[in-house]
DNA sequence: ATGAAAGCGCTAACAT
DNA sequence: ATGTTAGCGCTTTCAT
């Protein structure tokens, strides 16, 4: 019988005594380091594996894994001996068995409209640190703010349980969202102020106010009479509230609105430069712009220079969002931003709060503070 | 007994002539409609409650659900009725239990640097656009091209099971992603030249090449002496890469590289702004300056103007990667175009290809283009 | 053409 | 302090 055995561990050679019980337990290892070799998927070590190589019943392992402070005491020398063999066998507890006997899957979703939109990568970005640190993975879906793909989603969280969605619903009402809720128990926060739906908590900016302010201030502090607007589609929610702020702070100010002076553009550049090729072609041209997005005040920036137009004495430029392209223009974009990283953590953090129990009220509101920056455009 | 019944559908509402069965049917309905209301989580309707409603086994629902063309022949009349009752239900199978059984997770992750970089986030876009496609969910990690990041993320993925990994590897060996694809028999593509391990498809572009000849082209058709360089880190390898395509072209054109000529950046703006300033501080000024991303690029371009140098006549710059932002600065910049939208179909193609087990070959090369596009920097 | 039954890898209630 | 057992919801033989 062998005495003495030298065994590779994972960086060093160690020379020790082995008693016979040891040795068998070598053998086994070596057979569950080939197992992975030999069947082709499906080849990960499992707990039976680890529970078999140091003698103790897969439960017991299962409660040395477990994070959660054990509801019973375990030996100091069973989890010891265990810890090894895991280390041994480079073990990792398979989430989805996980998941589907704990219903915790350790998954967050987040539904925006579009990952390439400077304001909504800097959320997601900020919600998938936030969750890691939770040791949560992320699952990310882009729905360009069309219905079908926020549907689409939902059903693909019905299929799929995740413990947490953050969302950035455009379309989705508070019906379809707490059906989901109740199908699946999930956990809701969104960026929106729209819906109201008991259980979700919202995060969300004034944008209709600050519109209201800004027109307002570019007409008694800047002394502009003729603003026009480029907006964003109306079909969703912050595209209609800004502009009927526009409106009625017009209205109030007691300013006309000309013909041709509201433009819709698409978020893009590109419609930027359209919208603001018309209103600088009007007979009437105006003074002062309020675009709804910094992307398309950029476009309207880039087109009104290219017509020899000087900003701002000729035509004054305000733009939304506050994204950091705006300050590579010249003259740099006055805007009023947004903090997408005061979204992204207030979702986060809301979320995880009702994911852990922490939270267990009503749906909460956090309204998160719009600063208007002035810069050189106005 | 009751003979004629109403009963709420989807939208409508319908009276039919119903048998005794068809009641007792209807009692189950509604009881397990209640059921997702009354037990808070885990209150998904199951495969098992289709099966009891339509009177047929789990096993019967299982086949008529399995897209698979099924291995057996089953009744028209019991397929209409379970679908039927499915639909009544909402039922969606669960993906946990799914991939628990079948080896198969219709989940695939990207891991990149930065979701906020705009090179990257359209490698996404344009990979969750095909993963969708294929229904498949995206789960997207970032790396901040660190190496301990990459290393917990390889970590996430030996814990949870995926069918797929699109990554853009900064450190990762051939040794690491080895070992993750034998723990998990998990299908992997890499954004990355560097790597050769024969089961990984990789799709890469020449840009140790493209700078090689863009010092050339700056140098004989743009008359350039004193070109400059502001390079990103070179623990990574394309940093490393295109810091000797640039020496050896001024070797080989017998440049010489003025000390403090060679800058490093860490691809941020601001980054590129501080190189810049230093360069143009420099007691003999570069005529033009070679820079490694276009974000750094415009860095330069802020401070050269900031400074009243002119471009390009005091000083040239050219970028790297052609992200939209390069023009919407003034005067535009020249750089070298990556092709963001192909990488990512290059990528997503190949790795749909090694899931669906179309491709099943060694390790396959895509090279992607890059094309120097010449705008007013230069 | 359909049903019964055995697990996938794990957790947790229940026994010792 | 540790083992036994019963599933989570599904797929897939193997029977019938």
């Amino acid at each position: 019988m062998l005495d003495t055995l030298t065994i590779p561990c994972l960086n060093t050679i160690s020379v020790v005594r082995y008693t016979a019980y040891d040795c068998i337990n070598w053998l086994l290892l070596i057979f569950f380091m080939n197992k992975r070799r030999n069947s082709p998927r499906t080849a990960s070590v499992t707990m039976k594996d680890v529970a078999k190589l140091a003698g103790v019943s897969q439960s017991t392992v299962s409660r040395i894994i477990s994070n959660s402070p054990s509801p019973v005491p375990i030996g100091d020398e069973t989890v010891r001996r265990v810890k090894e063999v895991i280390a041994q066998l480079g073990y990792f507890p398979n989430l989805a068995a996980r998941s589907l006997r704990a219903q915790k899957t350790y998954l967050i979703a987040i539904m925006i409209a579009d990952i390439s939109n400077p304001l909504y990568h800097t959320v997601v970005r900020t919600v998938q640190d936030i969750a890691r640190q939770h040791g949560y993975d992320v699952l990310v879906a882009n729905t360009d703010q069309n219905y079908e793909n926020e549907k689409h989603f939902c059903e693909a969280m019905m299929r799929r349980p995740v413990d947490g969605i953050v969302m950035v619903p455009y379309h989705l009402t508070d019906i379809e969202i707490g059906n989901l809720i109740d199908r699946t128990g999930v956990c809701v926060v969104a960026l929106a102020s729209h819906l109201h739906h008991h259980e979700v908590d919202r995060v969300f900016s004034d944008d209709g106010g600050a519109t209201y302010e800004t027109i307002n201030w570019l007409n008694a502090t800047k002394s502009h009479q003729r603003i026009a607007f480029i907006g964003v589609p109306e079909n969703y929610p912050p595209g209609m509230r800004r502009h009927q702020a526009y409106r009625q702070a017009m209205h109030e100010a007691g300013l006309e609105i000309l013909p041709g002076y509201e433009q819709q553009g698409d978020f893009t550049v590109a419609s930027g430069e359209t919208a603001m090729r018309a209103l600088l072609e009007l007979p009437e041209r105006p003074t002062a712009v309020f675009v709804c997005n910094d992307l398309m005040a950029i476009g309207a920036n880039l087109v009104a220079r290219a017509m020899n137009y000087r900003i701002p004495e000729d035509v004054a430029i305000v733009g939304f969002d506050n994204i950091p392209e705006g300050t590579y223009i010249r003259p740099m974009l006055t805007t009023i931003a947004q903090f997408p990283k005061e979204f992204g953590m207030q979702l986060a953090n809301a979320l995880f709060e009702r994911i852990e129990g922490t939270e267990t009220g009503p749906g909460r509101s956090f309204q998160i503070p719009l600063q208007r920056i002035e810069r050189e455009s106005t």
